[in-house]
RNA sequence: GGUCCAUUCGUCUAUCGGUUAGGACGCCAGGUUUUCAUCCUGGAAAGAGGGGUUCGACUCCCCUAUGGACUACCA
């Protein structure tokens, strides 16, 4: 049995879209299912659309999704080279022996010849009942077409298709595909102007001798697959045709046509694993990484647009879905690409983050908000910055972490903080908008909760309460609830009334998690002092 | 226009001739809660249409309709 070997072959015109992205994944768990080899190609035969950086785009988003490739432009392999431009010679040789074998002939007709063509004849295609009234090695003496050659003038190579075959092209998800070759056009295979070949026959010189066993790609590639069977036959090389699966279509959510470079941002979210700029027009678009997504997530989200493993299991570790991924359960029709369900394959990855884990991730987002507060924590101060009363790291990293020193600017334990919230929260990012008020106390109070909470009596009963908890030596949640719940219970007091005037004053509106958990957090000193200034300002 | 591919809740899908057609996302309702969320429970929600084949079709076949892809000296 030949070990298989599988390739994901994008051209580097831009950034990798979504669709590509489950394309190779699809490829990556298949050949690893079978202890195989997953191999990056670069197909850059298209000189006129190159982008640059895009390649590197590439690697460094299946890098971050968690795909390595066992061959490829950067890691080498003993097939190289792996980028197309760079196998020029190759092909060359190859598009004479077609030549040689009267399997494709020279062909001198103008882009503006056949786009004039096009326009004049109806459904015009260069095949077998149309290529003997064009300008080809085929219609010319042979001394003609020479001296073209010699003349300088540009060709290209045209496969010669033979009409009315049966082709017929066995693909893995779909079955048996049959056409007759007349529909079939003398495609263009190779171009004297840069010497390089066409997608088509570079693919089928690459799988050939790079001993690819599985082509698995998006059904886009479906009606040229004929071609590409016909090529392999012109070759002579059809006992070693690799076998054909073609992948459904990732569609737009709205419904006609599939996702598209554009969609993204367009509707909402990002239809590229990492974020890119546009080195020509500088136009950003967004990607999951910076989005906030967790690549566990959008690997398994992309895992079940158009697979499912039969049973109604849906959250798989990489390793996991490379046990149960196979191509029979690869599904037929195009999938609507359900962003809604992302976000849910992202909040539940977020919750199997342990704390010190997304702690580690939010630190990112946090100093960005905070940041400028760090140089205030390093003078040992913690005091008023802009408008705001902010509480500092004593130093960064570690006082983040937890611990503090009696005396020295307070840290905030954050592997804490974010134990309170994680639950609620769907991206990373959203830790900010959840723990905001742990890090920058409130001054000023949001109106609808203020109206609804701050009843006539809150400012002289949180004064009260302001007295009580002085009293407080241990501040730990449990020991503070038990102290005023039971000041609450002795006054006759209304708790809610209580509870959410108290809350509002520690967190500005009316939200968070449990309130004594916020308490034993910010500490004594500070809870004072968001109640007095509460009392102050809201009186 | 031509060729090819496809068609189960709004969405992703299970079902490989006999099921009250299952699950998940989303949505709605209720519950938990001192707030907001989370969470829990429940609910509404599907076999495109028409012919066959069969004792019996979502499932097999045909037609129609609809959707999609392709139709470049792009991949």
């Amino acid at each position: 049995m030949k070990k298989t070997r599988v390739r994901f072959a994008p051209s580097p015109t831009g950034p990798l879209h979504i669709g590509g992205v489950r394309t190779a994944l699809y490829n990556y768990l298949f050949a690893k299912k079978q202890g195989g080899d997953f191999i990056l190609r670069i197909e850059d035969t298209d000189s006129q659309r190159f982008v640059p950086g895009a390649e590197e785009y590439i690697i460094e988003a299946f890098s971050w999704l968690g795909l390595s490739f066992d061959e490829g432009p950067h890691v080498g392999g003993n097939y190289g080279p792996y980028r197309q431009s760079e196998r020029k010679a190759i092909y060359k040789q190859y598009v004479d022996q077609l030549l040689k074998a009267g399997k494709a002939y020279i062909a001198f007709d103008t882009p503006a010849q056949l786009e004039a063509k096009r326009t004049e004849v109806a459904n015009f295609q260069y095949d077998a009942s149309t290529r003997d009234a064009m300008t080809n090695s085929l219609t010319l003496s042979e001394t003609e077409v020479q001296q073209r050659i010699a003349n300088g003038e540009q060709y290209v190579v045209r496969i010669k298709i033979e009409p009315n075959q049966t082709i017929v092209v066995n693909d893995l998800i779909r079955g048996e595909v049959k056409v007759n070759s007349s529909v079939l056009d003398d495609k263009v295979l190779y171009k004297s102007a840069d010497e390089l070949p066409t997608y088509h026959l570079a693919n089928i010189v690459d799988d050939h001798l790079m001993e690819i066993t599985h082509v698995i790609r998006g059904e886009e590639w479906l009606p040229s697959a004929p071609l590409h069977v016909t090529l392999y036959d012109y070759l002579g090389w059809t006992d070693t045709m690799p076998q054909f699966a073609h992948l459904p279509l990732l569609l737009k959510p709205e419904g006609n046509g599939k996702l598209s470079k554009r969609d993204g941002d367009r509707l909402g979210f990002p239809v590229f694993p990492l974020q890119w700029t546009d080195p020509q027009t500088g136009e950003l678009s967004s990607g999951y990484r910076e989005k906030g997504y967790l690549p566990e997530a959008v690997v398994n989200f992309l895992s079940l647009l158009g697979w499912n493993p039969g049973n109604d299991r849906e959250i798989f570790s990489m390793p996991e879905l490379i046990a149960a991924f196979n191509l029979e359960r690869v599904s037929k029709s195009g999938a609507k690409f359900d962003y809604k369900k992302g976000e849910w394959f992202n909040h539940q990855y977020i919750q199997q983050k342990s704390n010190e884990e997304l702690a580690e991730l939010f630190l990112p987002t946090l100093k960005q908000h905070v940041g400028a507060t760090l140089a205030v924590a390093l003078s040992g101060d913690r005091s008023v910055f802009g408008d705001h009363d902010c509480f500092v790291f004593g130093d960064h990293d570690c006082s983040i972490l937890g611990d503090h020193e009696e005396g020295q600017p307070r840290g905030l334990p954050l592997r804490e903080i974010v134990a309170l919230v994680k639950e609620r929260v769907t991206y990373v990012k959203d830790l900010w908008e959840q723990t905001a008020f742990f890090f920058i106390a409130p001054t000023e109070y949001d109106e609808k909760t203020v109206q609804k909470r701050w009843k006539p009596d809150s400012a002289e009963q949180l004064t009260e309460l302001t007295g009580v908890l002085k009293e407080v030596d241990d501040f730990s949640a449990q020991n503070t609830e038990t102290v005023v719940m039971q000041w609450i219970t002795d006054k006759e007091y209304h708790l809610g009334n209580i509870m959410n005037a108290f809350r509002l004053a520690l967190v500005g509106e009316s939200k968070g998690p449990h309130l004594f958990d916020i308490t034993e957090i910010i500490g004594k000193n500070e809870t004072i002092l968001r109640l007095e200034r509460a009392i102050v300002k809201l009186k």
